[in-house]
RNA sequence: UGACCUAUGGUGUAAUGGUAACACUCCGGUUUUUGGUACCGUCAUUCUAGGUUCGAGUCCUAGUGGGUCAACCA
């Protein structure tokens, strides 16, 4: 494979090799248990689980509840869900509402040392004194509080004696820091809420820098590895650990991946549930772990594209191709074939007389293993529209007047006419097909240019499709205009009814399963199929040189 | 009038002071009973200017561009 090393992998082995932590890897994935994960997480998680793996350490699941009002335990199943579809496994399942009680005792400690306060400033009165990035703070008129009444208001703030945002516990840092979390930020606030674990036991909350890097000392997690964002929170996660004379854990800074014409913004993705311009969070178009499985991605190709796209420290936007590629060469390997019928035309084999022929095709060309299937061949079989053309120029190699097409599968015919109404529109085709040109036994020393894909009509079944499109029109959504909505794609989604699967393939469908539909693309069935129908959600179209080459023209 | 992060083909990631490499895309070609797959080929004066060095993408200095930081969110 690769052997050159990610920054994040040569801090690894430089611990390794130190004998830091006996060698010990111990990493954390800390969701918020506050909605669905998306393709960011999915980067974020092979991270955290990829690197354990790979240096035969573990990493925890810890759900970061530390904010009652948003959270709840609805996300905590889909979370799980969708890290274990990714085929990671985590070695605890914890909770930093565990550590509520040891959080309290760590304030109380801080306080001691003279360390904390409690303020008594309006919130107003603190984003006044905290200044702004240019200036610096000014001090809290609270700052010096006696160590004593400071210890009496904390428990008093504990005991629900105060309404909520009356108070505030303070680290005591440095008000005229450079950097605005050093400015002595809040590490509890008061909320009368009900948790959705601890239930009504607490009314103070730790904030995310009180809980956080805590937690994973508690853990005594070894690299602690989050976006760039969380940077500037390094200093007061080194502080906390430092004062509190902790499990020292080391934070390690990562650039977010961002992807082509996807967007991760939680308010975003909410607004495109809300206004109904996709049918759900797990909708195909959606970016979410749950859309992209309903979609048919694999989850090994979604681990090797965010390995692909590699972890540095510069904002990055990945190349909506390089998933898709990901995506083929996944399925290429593993999907079953079948011939699929989108837009059917009728074509009437004339010397072909009555009956049928049994035909085998090959379930997976790149498989052998695999095995065949058994199809059925006669006069009267369905092909796609786009495969015959009246007036066809020399380099369409597909059915057109006197022309010589091979039928997947099966036969050579030769085109000998076809039926149009009165707008033009080809209503059935008419050929002859060569006996000797049997797939697998052709003798008949016949070349045909082109190969295309048919279902024959007898036993023939109708299925939906669903055709996505991209959910924007831009490659970064919102970039340029004020509302991201204006790049929203309203075409995203064509339904095709009336398609053509055969019956022997019917039989082997169901919710979730794999297909390639012969020089379509890959399909997976939708869990809106219904006894009789078959929907099926187009995952990605294989690459389509003719598609190319007539956009040349 | 601040602090921090960052800068290598179209995109992303390597090269750890010694011939700029790999993947995807694009373009061109070979093979092919999927216009798929597979395979081959083309595509870069490493943001700028100085400096250190026999030698700099890499180290130093200054600039420039991009990003982040002023929630009782995480």
């Amino acid at each position: 494979m690769n052997d050159s090393l990610n920054f994040i992998e040569q801090i690894i082995e430089e611990d390794i090799a130190n004998g830091k932590h006996e060698g010990r890897v111990l990493t954390r994935f800390p969701p918020e248990p506050n909605g669905y994960l998306h393709i960011g997480h999915a980067k974020a998680i092979c991270v955290s689980f990829g690197l354990a793996e790979k240096y035969n350490g573990a990493t925890n699941l810890r759900f970061d509840d530390t904010n009652p009002t948003t959270e709840d335990t609805e996300y905590v199943e889909s979370i799980k869900k969708d890290i274990s579809w990714l085929g990671f496994t985590w070695k605890e399942e914890l909770y930093a509402s565990d550590y509520f009680e040891k959080l309290y005792q760590f304030a109380v400690t801080l306080i001691k040392k003279g360390l904390a306060y409690v303020d008594d400033s309006t919130p107003e009165e603190i984003a006044a004194q905290k200044g702004t990035p240019t200036e610096p703070g000014k001090d809290s008129p609270y700052k010096s509080r006696p160590i004593d009444e400071n210890l009496d208001l904390f428990e008093r703030m504990r005991n629900g004696e105060f309404p909520d945002g009356s108070r505030v516990l303070r680290a005591n840092v440095d008000m005229s820091s450079p950097n605005m979390l050093m400015r002595d930020p809040i590490i509890y606030r008061i909320k009368h809420e009900h948790h959705h674990r601890t239930g009504d036991q607490w009314c103070i909350y730790p904030m995310y820098d009180f809980a956080h890097g805590q937690s994973d000392s508690i853990e005594e997690i070894t690299h602690s590895l989050c976006s760039l964002e969380f940077i500037h929170h390094r200093p007061l996660y080194d502080w906390f650990i430092e004062k509190l004379e902790i499990f020292p854990s080391k934070q390690t800074e990562f650039a977010r991946m961002n992807v082509e014409y996807m967007i991760t913004s939680k308010r975003k993705l909410l607004k495109l549930v809300q206004d109904g311009i996709v049918t759900g969070w797990d909708d195909p178009r959606m970016p979410t772990i749950s859309g992209m499985r309903r979609r048919g991605y694999p989850p090994m190709a979604i681990r090797i594209f965010c390995d692909k796209a590699g972890v540095a420290k510069r904002e990055n936007t990945i190349e909506i191709n390089l998933l898709e590629a990901c995506v083929r060469d996944e399925l290429n390997k593993t999907a079953e074939r079948t011939m699929v019928v989108l837009d059917p035309v009728p074509l009437t084999i004339t010397n072909f007389l009555d009956g049928f022929e049994k035909l085998s095709m090959e379930l997976n060309p790149e498989d052998p293993a695999s095995g065949h299937r058994e199809i059925l061949f006669s006069n009267e079989i369905f092909i796609e529209r786009e495969d015959f053309m009246k007036d066809a120029p020399s380099n369409y190699f597909r059915m057109k007047p006197g022309g010589l097409v091979r039928l997947k599968h099966a036969f050579i015919v030769e085109c000998t006419g076809f039926d149009e109404d009165e707008n033009g529109v080809v209503t059935r085709i008419y050929a002859t097909y060569f006996p000797d040109s049997r797939s697998g036994s052709d003798t008949s020393g016949l070349k045909a240019k082109g190969t295309i894909h048919w279902v024959n009509a007898a036993d023939a079944k109708e299925a939906e499709v669903r055709i996505y499109d991209r959910l924007f029109t831009h490659p970064s959504p919102g970039e340029g205009v004020e509302d991201f909505m204006e790049h929203v794609n309203r075409d995203s989604l064509t339904e095709i009814k009336g398609a053509k699967i055969d019956s022997g393939m019917e039989a082997t469908t169901s919710v979730g399963k794999q297909y390639q539909f012969l020089r379509h693309g890959y399909f997976a069935v939708d869990q809106d199929s219904k006894p009789g129908l078959v929907v099926f959600n187009k995952t990605v179209g294989l690459k389509d040189s003719w598609a190319k080459e007539k956009g040349k023209q």
